[in-house]
DNA sequence: AATGAAACTCGGATCTG
DNA sequence: CAGATCCGAGTTTCATT
């Protein structure tokens, strides 16, 4: 559960999330240490669910280029049901419950605006929401996933 | 710019989108071709900023489990330097401009609630802020990055 | 599409704190 | 005893044909 990470994992990190094809020789020759070492402790990492080494798509090369942030409010006693249902929604790509008056957040990827207002409309249709405030994209500035 | 994949593109990510390790060989083997022909494409797709090979950490494995959403409203004429400031802080890994009353909206990732509380008035710190808005967030249900 | 050399991965045995 | 190293056999990568 807590699994206490050291400067070797960190460097392992480091080295993978910039290549994550790096090979383990590669990488136990910048830490000089083995390889076999390298091997070990990457996939203690994986097994402890504290990395994971996936391909990513860009969405801009793909043409999907616009974005949205949308709060909504939900019929009481319906969370769950909206996530599901919201969850089937290949275009929203995060979903979020939330404080305040908003229960639920979620950010949507699509190609143009003309697809932010597309979505907007079809997520307008389903049952358990109540409400929606929408907040469009203008521009992303920093997108990480280095944590410590 | 808006480059066309095919179906065996769309199986090369798939295939590494599970596991960004696995061999070119497995690959074409799963999918009936030789080898090198995987191997090109993964160049290509590569070259053409399509996809990337990279390590992820699960931040709750690590401890940071608790998030936040954050609106911010800026001075006037400074939007790109609020922005550069943001940028400095590790905790805050998203940021995006926004349309609206505010501006700029960030997230942050920090190990628990106390630290929400402490990111936010070290944001609240900066120069160039006039107004927050904070949304915690309670449970993440959807976090994707397959976008077609 | 096939070949072969070089690089890489992988498992067992062994060593070290 | 967990974690590191050594080492040889088996795979994978990659340029050439």
């Amino acid at each position: 559960m807590k699994y206490e990470i050291d400067d070797m994992d960190r460097g392992i990190i480091k080295h993978l999330s910039i290549d994550g094809r790096m090979s383990f020789t590669e990488i136990a020759s910048n830490l000089n240490v083995t390889e076999k070492t390298i091997r070990l402790r990457y996939k203690n990492l994986l097994d402890n669910g504290i990395l994971s080494v996936v391909g990513v798509v860009n969405p801009v090369a793909l043409g999907v280029k616009s974005g949205a942030i949308i709060q909504l409010k939900v019929k009481p006693q319906s969370i769950i049901e909206a996530v599901e249902e919201l969850k089937k929604f290949r275009e929203i790509r995060y979903i979020t419950m939330t404080s305040g008056p908003y229960s639920i957040l979620v950010q949507i990827a699509v190609p143009g605006p003309d697809e932010i207002t597309e979505t907007l409309l079809r997520i307008n249709e389903l049952d358990y929401i109540t409400e929606m405030n929408t907040i469009v994209q203008l521009a992303v500035y920093k997108n990480t996933y280095d944590y410590f």
